[in-house]
DNA sequence: TCTGGGGTCCTAGGACCC
DNA sequence: TCTGGGGTCCTAGGACCC
C-alpha cells in the first residue's frame, strides 16, 4: 500500500508559520517579478483567485477583499520542505519525494491501521514542523494521488465526499460501490497524468468522470492517445505501472538544468540580454557543480511576449554543443554568450531569457582513449586546474554568501543587483528564517 | 504598466546505415 | 514508368507535473 502526503497550499503554509497573522486570511504567494499567483490559501480559491493568475487581474481585491500577496520565498520554502520530508519518512520504510511539497510512502510489511497512522503523520507534521497536510491512500501511485485529492477535496468543501474520507483519505477502506461513487463524483481531469489538452479530448469522447475512465477500453486508450494514458487507466485499476525510486539518501542526478527569468521589463539592449545570459549560464554552472556532473552542451533562449499582441514576435533558442563536457562556469557562460551576441537582432523587446544546460553527465566519467587530448599531459593538467579554481569559487560562495567570486562578463552593465535593468521584482519577500542568522525571527519576552 | 520557473517522459520524423 | 526494406539514433516539440 502506497501513500501520498502532500502539504495543503504548501508555501501559503510555510508563510504563516512565521506570520500569523496571515492564517485565516485570503492570501496568496507571487512568481518572481511578482507576475503570477503560484499558491493560494483557501480563502483566497474561494475569492476566485486562480492558479497562475496575474497578479494584476486580481490586485484588486487587495482594497476590496483583504487579498494579502507575499512574493515567493523559495529559500524559506525548500528548507521547511526538507523538515517534513524527514518527519514524514520517519513512518513508513520507503520514501520517495516527489516535489517540494509532497512525497510517496511505501507501507508495505508495515502493521496497523493505515489510516490511524495517517493521522499520527498529519501531527506529527504540523506539530514539529507547522504544516497542515493531507494523505491518500491507495494500492498504486496514481490511486493514492487521487485519494489524497480526495482527502483534501473533503475536507475543504463539505458535501462533496463522505466526511470520512476528509484529511486521510484510504480506498482500500471503501467497498467497489463506494469506490464507484467517489470515482462518479470526481472529475476525470483531477486524475494525475490527464492535464488540460487530454482532458478536453476526453470529454469530447464522453468521458467525464473517473468512473468513465475506469470503465474505458484500454486499447481504444493506447490507440487514440498513448501508452502513457494506458498506464494511467491501469494504474487507476490497481495495477502497478510506476515503481517508487527510493534513491532516499542520493537525489537523481538532472539530466537538464534550466535557468530563466522573465525581466522586470522588456529589454531592447544587448548588453543587457548578454549580461542576464551571463549570469543564468553562471548560476546553472553552479547547479551543475553540486550535483557533480559536467554538461556537453548549453541552450541559450530569449524571446518577446506572448501576452503584448503590439510586440513584433521573436523567439530564439539555439544550442551550442560543446567539444568537451566542462563544468567550468567560464567556459559554459562563453559559450551562452556567444550565441546570444551572435543572435540578438535589434529592434524587439524581450521579454524573457534562460539557459539551458544538457547532455549531462557524471564530472567522474572520463572519456577515455578516443580523447586525443585526455592524453595530452598539458590539457590533463589544465583541466586539473579548472576545477579545482571552481572548487574555491565555489566554497568562497557558500562561506561569504552568493556571488562573492563571479565571472566577470555578468557585471558587464552595471554593478549591483538593484540597479540591473533586467532585474526581477520582489518587493513582498519575508525573511527566510530558517536558513540565514540574521533574518531568524526574534522572540520578544 | 503588470502574465512563473523549474522539471520529466514520449513520440514523430529526419538522418543515416547496410 | 517503375526507384527497397529494415533498422538505429538523434532532436524538436508536445504533453504532463508541481
Amino acid at each position: 500500500m502506497l501513500a501520498l502526503i502532500d502539504a495543503n497550499n504548501m508555501y501559503v503554509s510555510c508563510e504563516r508559520v512565521f506570520a500569523p497573522r496571515l492564517v485565516g486570511r485570503p492570501v496568496v504567494v507571487l512568481s518572481s517579478n511578482d507576475g503570477a499567483c503560484i499558491a493560494r490559501s483557501n480563502e483566497a480559491k474561494e475569492l476566485g483567485v486562480k492558479m497562475a493568475q496575474p497578479w494584476f487581474q486580481v490586485r484588486h481585491l487587495e482594497r476590496t477583499a483583504g487579498l494579502i500577496a507575499v512574493s515567493a520565498n523559495f529559500e524559506l520554502y525548500s528548507d521547511m520542505s526538507a523538515r517534513m520530508m524527514a518527519v514524514a519518512g520517519r513512518y513508513a520504510p520507503r520514501q520517495q519525494v516527489y516535489s517540494i511539497d509532497e512525497c510517496f510512502l511505501d507501507f508495505e510489511g508495515v502493521r496497523g491501521e493505515l489510516v490511524a497512522i495517517g493521522r499520527q503523520i498529519r501531527a506529527a507534521v504540523l506539530g514539529e514542523v507547522g504544516l497542515p497536510t493531507s494523505i491518500g491512500f491507495g494500492a498504486t501511485k496514481t490511486l493514492a494521488k487521487l485519494a489524497n485529492h480526495v482527502g483534501k477535496t473533503a475536507d475543504r468543501k463539505p458535501g462533496s465526499y463522505p466526511t470520512t474520507l476528509a484529511q486521510v483519505c484510504n480506498f482500500a477502506n471503501l467497498d467497489a460501490r463506494e469506490l464507484a461513487d467517489v470515482f462518479a463524483a470526481t472529475d476525470v481531469g483531477v486524475i494525475w497524468g490527464i492535464g488540460r489538452k487530454i482532458s478536453e479530448k476526453l470529454r469530447a469522447a464522453d468521458v467525464r468522470s473517473v468512473l468513465d475512465f475506469v470503465r474505458a477500453d484500454a486499447a481504444t486508450i493506447r490507440g487514440q492517445f498513448s501508452v502513457v494514458l494506458e498506464k494511467t487507466l491501469m494504474e487507476l485499476r490497481g495495477t502497478s505501472c510506476l515503481e517508487m525510486s527510493d534513491i532516499d539518501d542520493v537525489p537523481i542526478a538532472k539530466q537538464q538544468i534550466l535557468v530563466s527569468r522573465s525581466f522586470g521589463k522588456a529589454i531592447t539592449d544587448p548588453a543587457a540580454i548578454i549580461e542576464a545570459v551571463s549570469e543564468f549560464a553562471s548560476r546553472a554552472a553552479e547547479k551543475l557543480r553540486h550535483q557533480q556532473s559536467t554538461a556537453g552542451a548549453v541552450g541559450v533562449f530569449f524571446m518577446t511576449s506572448p501576452f503584448r499582441p503590439n510586440d513584433r514576435p521573436h523567439s530564439v533558442n539555439v544550442t551550442t554543443p560543446l567539444v568537451r563536457p566542462t563544468a567550468d562556469s567560464r567556459l559554459l557562460v562563453q559559450a551562452a554568450v556567444n550565441a546570444a551576441e551572435v543572435e540578438f537582432r535589434h529592434g524587439f523587446n524581450y521579454a524573457k531569457a534562460g539557459v539551458i544546460l544538457s547532455d549531462i553527465r557524471p564530472a567522474s566519467h572520463h572519456q577515455g582513449e578516443l580523447d586525443l587530448f585526455a592524453n595530452d599531459e598539458r590539457a590533463k593538467t589544465h583541466a586539473k586546474d579548472r576545477s579545482a579554481l571552481m572548487e574555491v569559487v565555489d566554497v568562497l560562495n557558500c562561506r561569504f554568501g552568493r556571488d562573492s567570486v563571479r565571472i566577470g562578463s555578468s557585471t558587464l552593465a552595471s554593478h549591483s543587483a538593484e540597479v540591473r535593468s533586467w532585474a526581477t521584482r520582489q518587493e513582498r519577500r519575508s525573511p527566510r528564517y530558517t536558513t540565514r542568522w540574521v533574518e531568524m525571527p526574534v522572540v520578544k519576552a
